[in-house]
DNA sequence: TAAAATATTGAAAAGGCTTCCGCGATGCTC
DNA sequence: GAGCATCGCGGAAGCCTTTTCAATATTTTA
């Protein structure tokens, strides 16, 4: 570890912590308004560019307030009005991946979020919570009044205890697949047609026999190897599921065992992710299979290393851009109170070199 | 777009939105202490854990607390105490990457802090800030009162503006190449080194003509380039510079007329991140070049597919994980007013595939 | 020119919580 | 049994804004 020269320890600025020219005496609108001669009240009203006040004390107090950095303080203002401006994110924590927000898709789609919240002027408070049994690690957001709505992504196992929450909270949304009869409104992509959609086109391409890599505990997996599964038997295609673990180290070899376990010659794999895909394309390499012309892989997400693997990854395209559009434009309705529909977005297939012969 | 049944409307809920059997008349401390039949100060005392109360009172005031799912509000309580219980974490946008935050290092360095904060009961405040010349998207968050401290993450182009904030706020840590003489406290990855080891791998590993592939424009890119170009040097060794963008859809291509402009025949690339390595494995691929018989390749990141490449990906590794424990505990140390030294750590070399002969 | 309307501003009341101060009541010491 | 420390709790001040409400000052209208 190397130490970097670090003048941090001023010994000049010991005490109060002041600007550059000891100008922070303004902590509160009543400094400022002493300063301004005038009252608090129209301080606030200056600031906020309320019309009520003179055009040329509002310019003026706006001049000084930014002269002196001032900024109202934020909890004071929020307290006061009521609204916070700030959007709850939260992310439950399965109780197989232990503390650590891992899933890379669940981070874009963050990002995704950050631009929509931050276009509307909202703030996002992120929440990586581990759900405990009870609903009180999504409560305890909700309660508090420290937040105008909270974003949800991915369920997890936790569908039940949101779907609870939903009933008494109102200006919630989640990002996962939805189920008919929900009071929860969800964003997400209809898993079920992706998985059919992969498999129609592994069948398309000249693959007849089929396997579905990855596990299938969350729900989204699950949902895809349905459709997978589907849209197999009814063309009467073979069709077998290869479990393996995405996070673990092990996923090489799990992946290795799943393949020479089955007892057909595989010609065509779902992979439950991108990642899940990637590894697979690794294996077959090293085995001497050829991608795509013994076997032909499709993998889910379209993460953007997709179009980077060898050969470039043939992949069901989640639109997450599109996805944090939604739910930030169902959240804001219903803050106003409004009603709103959940929504299954369509997948898009990307077809790459993976599954082009 | 598929319409998901939602019975979200439920008439009978139209007015107040109070919990199942309307035993929502509970809003505030006060409200709870008539109840109970305390006052509210006692109430406040109970429910904080305080041993001032008497125990039986308090476990009583607790479980009332909880039956009527009771939390206090937040802003009340921050405005009081002047403590928020929340830190900042802001991604400065640079002008290059309009609106998007991409790098997926940061979103996963972020995730890691999720973590270490949330273990010290603090909130995240996620702001993603696109810089306009001023230091104001800085100082809006440092200045209202809304955060206990600020983790940056990435100075982008920032760094003049964050050192100067610096100056007059302390509870501010940043992640990024530090640069001796700074006021500010920095935690990252010693970079010139990460250089330096990944060429100092590559010659021992019998490659001569070397390149960087990459863009220099990141303060975090240069240094890499600064430390590979020094160890080439000081071995005698041939070294070029293959600039190209990490971020667009025409990575492939460039790289694909940077390794032809290159008039040696390169044996060896160190990458500025792991993403360009994987798309630079893909090229060589498809030209017949083999990795790692004929080109050696070195990323940077160990990003979690950097495992999953072909062949595997030799990769100088940022440990980030560690990265956010030591940012999270210097802004601790930062805030009670202790002081701090910035952090360089030394990166390790993680050898895959791509550099085995 | 008087009356009414408008434009600005000040004073003060929330908003919900935390915490200092102080008062009874209890337990202890000698 | 008197004096003293402790305990448990109620009362009230204060954190800093926003937002009425009312009061002046300025115009406009009749």
């Amino acid at each position: 570890m190397a130490d970097i020269d670090d003048r941090t320890l001023d010994p000049t600025r010991k005490g109060e912590p002041r600007g550059p020219d000891a100008r922070r005496h303004v902590r509160t609108l009543a400094d400022l308004a002493r300063l301004a001669g005038v009252s608090a009240g129209t301080v606030s009203r200056a600031l906020a560019g309320k019309t009520l006040v003179n055009v040329e004390t509002r310019d003026r107090i706006q001049a000084l307030a930014r002269h002196h950095g001032f900024k109202p303080n934020q909890m004071a203002s929020k307290l006061r009005t009521g609204r916070t401006g700030v959007i709850g994110v939260v992310i439950p924590l399965g109780q197989d991946r232990r503390g650590q927000i891992s899933d890379p898709l669940f981070l874009r789609l963050l990002g995704h979020l950050a631009d929509e919240l931050a276009e509307c002027g909202y703030d996002i408070m992120l929440s990586r919570a581990a759900p405990d049994g009870t609903a009180d690690w999504l409560e305890r957001i909700s309660g508090s009044g420290m937040v105008d709505g909270i974003i949800v992504i991915g369920q997890s196992d936790q569908a039940d205890v949101i779907e609870q929450v939903a009933h008494a909270y109102r200006p919630l949304v989640v990002w996962g697949q939805g189920r008919s009869g929900q009071t929860q409104c969800t964003v997400g992509t209809d898993n079920e047609l992706g998985g059919r959609i992969a498999v129609e086109h592994l069948l398309a391409s000249g693959a007849r026999h089929l396997a579905f890599l990855g596990q299938t505990g969350a729900i989204e997996a699950a949902a895809r190897y349905r459709g997978a599964a589907a849209a197999a038997q009814s063309a009467g295609a073979p069709f077998v599921h290869l479990p393996v673990d995405p996070a673990g180290e092990a996923m090489g070899p799990q992946i290795d065992r799943a393949l020479a376990a089955a007892d057909l010659p595989i010609e065509g794999i779902v992979a439950a992710s991108d990642l899940v895909a990637m590894a697979a394309l690794r294996i077959l390499h090293e085995r001497g299979r050829a991608v795509p012309g013994d076997v032909r892989i499709v993998g889910f997400d379209d993460l953007p290393f997709a179009a980077q693997t060898t050969p470039p990854l043939t992949t069901i395209r989640q639109e997450i851009a599109q996805g944090a559009r939604a739910l930030v434009e169902r959240l804001k309705a219903r803050i106003e109170g409004q009603p709103t529909r959940s929504l299954a977005m369509p997948p898009r297939i990307v077809v790459r070199q993976s599954t082009r012969s």
